[in-house]
RNA sequence: GGGCCCGUAGCUCAGCCAGGAUAGAGUGUCAGCCUCCGGAGCUGAAGGGCGCGGGUUCAAAUCCCGCCGGGCCCGCCA
């Protein structure tokens, strides 16, 4: 059975799409809500397409009664046509609706895709720090709204263990010739932090020890004091064996090219350890994305896409291609050629690749002159590799705004090497960094907020309010409770803002109760569920349909039938914050009617029920919609 | 030097891509609401003309041009 509210829009869209030879996506980009309630349910502003609807609205009329759905009354109005439900009747069809087992879920794509989202991927050297937040969270809001449009979605991790960061942490477990893991349960840290903290004391060391070399005393003064404090934070003796150890290399910078080198060729015993190294370091991750629900379908190694000959493949195509060329005896991709003869002379390439105007870009090296290969180079094999493991018909990697211009070379050099279809639909989902106020990150120097810190602190906070709210509350209870607040809060805070924008964490703001948060959408659920319970079962079949002629019950009803396109919309535009913003504004209005119209004291029978089925609708959409976000669902607070 | 992004009420933001209905929320401020289905709630008021200046249009916060302020990017780093 179709939801006869999500069947009616679509019969309106399709008559609009034919009559007025639009497509159908677009008629659905222009429906619009109407700038105040009070005029419609919908808007389709017709001034632009047609002078005189009247014949137009005759068909829509005809097309929705030979569906046997004259739900509502159009009317035409300054430029827009008006679309209102008929109240009895839409809520007559919905009580049959879920009567029969009917439920509120984002609208499926008639299209169904294969698409990869690959998200995360933060440097396996230090745990996973507010830096990542965003992106994780992200990441998986937006592969959750895409399954539930319909898309069969691929979630994946990659594993960037080939570049010198990691090396460098490797260089210190090597001085202290220790084992990561054994190390991390020895001295009880979790390994992703042990790891962080090698990585900076040896990145700190090591950049201080230049600094000196070259009589940079400035320079060496402000490493020497990074270095106090981390020894200050030494988990169990290590510092002065690393910084000796360290300290005492005739050559650090040739230590550390052997190491890759080796570990480019996959030889022993730099691939052990650094494999080792970097899988602790992965436990710790998958640790913290548990806590908020995240998960991956696969984890790739940049090392691995080396190894299987990936990166050679590539290198060789490239050789063969009429855009190979040297540059400064480099091998590289002529990327001005590609632009001039594939990109510029192409509407529709054009208007998807999106060049900078009038910004000229150089050559893409894709070889050293020492024959090792370069991030970017392993990127492109890595993006043909998703794409064809997976059928993929779309990628999206969500990656930062400042590697913008990487990820276009990228697809410039997929488009030279004959990766069309691959180049067009690869999407560089980007997004402005995140800051916490007063303080700044830098992985190499060990200065961050962990993820793990965040969500602790935010749960303290929550678990005092608890106490505060209810000094009964056991200590088990509120520990659980607060947790789901926590992860809600962060999740909330992360996908609510428009991912242009630069977002500042300010966890006490966050937490701050009187603000639209992650809690006021599980405290509205909270209500919602207390009064179905309170309730009980609804007798669908007492059910007046007249309980919907009620200004407040009538928009809270239409408010929640809208979800279904809404979420679909906010998959579609990859734009997880119009979601949000849905939900706020459908928890507002629950909340606004809760005050003003008791369901539980309803005197009138087959009006409760109806009431009761109200608060069904919303509680049933915002589980959805939590779901959606990765907010966590409480059923007490 | 060039390119990209951001700039809308005290604060945080929708709206801009696809120009049209009196520019919307929340928060903060002020004034109210606990004989109530849990107040992390509700009711009401004050508060901006959309960074600045031009242009296109019957119509501009939305499109174009030029400025200003902030961030980011222009490596044989990742």
């Amino acid at each position: 059975m179709d939801n006869p509210f999500v069947k009616t829009i679509d019969i309106i869209a399709e008559t609009i799409s034919n009559e007025l030879k639009v497509n159908q996506e677009e008629v659905f980009r222009f429906l619009m809500e109407p700038v105040k309630e009070e005029y419609a349910d919908f808007s389709f502003p017709i001034k632009r397409f047609l002078n005189k609807p009247e014949d137009l609205i005759f068909k829509i009329y005809n097309n929705l009664d030979s569906n046997n759905l004259k739900l509502v009354d159009i009317e035409p109005v300054s430029g827009f046509l008006n679309f209102k439900f008929k109240e009895e009747r839409l809520f007559e069809k919905i009580i049959d609706y879920v009567k029969n087992g009917g439920v509120i879920k984002t609208k499926k794509s008639d299209k169904q895709l294969t698409i990869v989202v690959e998200h995360t991927s933060a440097n396996p050297i230090h745990p996973l720090h507010m830096g990542h937040t965003r992106n994780t969270c992200i990441g998986d809001t937006l592969s959750r709204l895409l399954s539930a449009r319909g898309h069969k979605v691929n979630r994946r991790f990659y594993i960037d263990d080939m570049g010198r960061q990691v090396v460098i942490a490797a260089l210190g477990f090597k001085i202290i010739n220790e084992n990561p893991l054994e190390l991390s349960k020895k001295v009880n840290i979790k390994p992703d932090k042990l790891v962080g903290w090698i990585y900076a004391v040896s990145s700190t060391t090591l950049d201080a020890l230049e600094a000196k070399k070259k009589n940079n005393m400035e320079e060496a003064e402000k490493l020497a004091a990074v270095l106090t404090k981390l020894k200050s934070q030494d988990p169990s003796n290590l510092f002065d064996k690393l910084f000796s150890g360290l300290s005492s290399l005739s050559d650090p910078e040739k230590e550390i090219s052997n190491i890759m080198l080796n570990y480019e060729k996959g030889l022993d015993p730099e691939k052990s350890l650094i494999r080792s190294m970097t899988k602790s370091v992965l436990n710790g991750f998958m640790d913290t994305l548990n806590k908020l629900d995240i998960n991956f379908d696969n984890w790739d190694w940049e090392s691995d896409i080396v190894w299987n000959g990936l990166v050679d493949n590539v290198i060789n195509l490239a050789k063969n291609n009429k855009y190979f060329t040297k540059f400064k005896d480099a091998d590289a991709l002529d990327i001005p050629s590609i632009i001039n003869e594939l990109v510029k002379n192409d509407q529709q390439i054009s208007k998807i690749i999106n060049l900078p105007k009038g910004f000229e870009l150089p050559p893409l090296i894709l070889r050293r002159s020492d024959g090792s290969t370069l991030y970017t180079t392993r990127d492109i094999a890595y993006s043909i590799y998703k794409f064809n493991e997976t059928k993929a018909d779309k990628v999206i990697n969500v990656i930062g705004a400042d590697q913008r211009l990487p990820q276009l070379q990228i697809r410039l050099a997929l488009l030279g090497l004959g990766f069309k279809k691959e180049a067009l639909n690869l999407i560089h989902y980007d997004y402005e960094i995140v800051r916490l106020p007063g303080k700044s990150m830098h992985g190499r120097r060990g200065e961050y907020v962990t993820l793990d810190e965040v969500i602790e602190d935010i749960k303290n906070k929550a678990v005092e309010e608890l106490k505060n709210r209810n000094p009964n509350i056991s200590n088990d209870s509120a520990n659980e409770i607060a947790e789901k607040i926590a992860v809600g809060t962060l999740r909330f805070s992360m996908v609510q803002l428009n991912s242009m924008k630069p977002l500042t964490f300010d966890i006490s703001k966050a937490i701050n109760l009187k603000e639209n948060s992650g809690p006021y959408l599980q405290y509205t659920y909270v209500r919602a569920l207390n009064i179905l319970e309170k309730h009980g079962k609804i007798n669908y079949d007492a059910i007046k349909n007249d309980t919907i002629n009620h200004k407040l019950r009538r928009s809270m009803l239409i408010k929640a039938l809208k979800f279904p396109l809404i979420a679909a919309k906010a998959a579609d535009d990859l734009s997880p914050e119009d979601l949000v913003s849905y939900l706020v504004s459908l928890s507002d209005q629950f909340n606004q009617w809760y005050e003003n119209d008791s369901v539980i004291r309803e005197n009138d029978y087959g009006i409760k029920e109806g009431k009761a089925l109200l608060v069904e609708l919303v509680k049933n959409t915002l589980d959805e919609g939590l779901y959606l976000l990765g907010i966590p669902r409480l059923n007490k607070i």
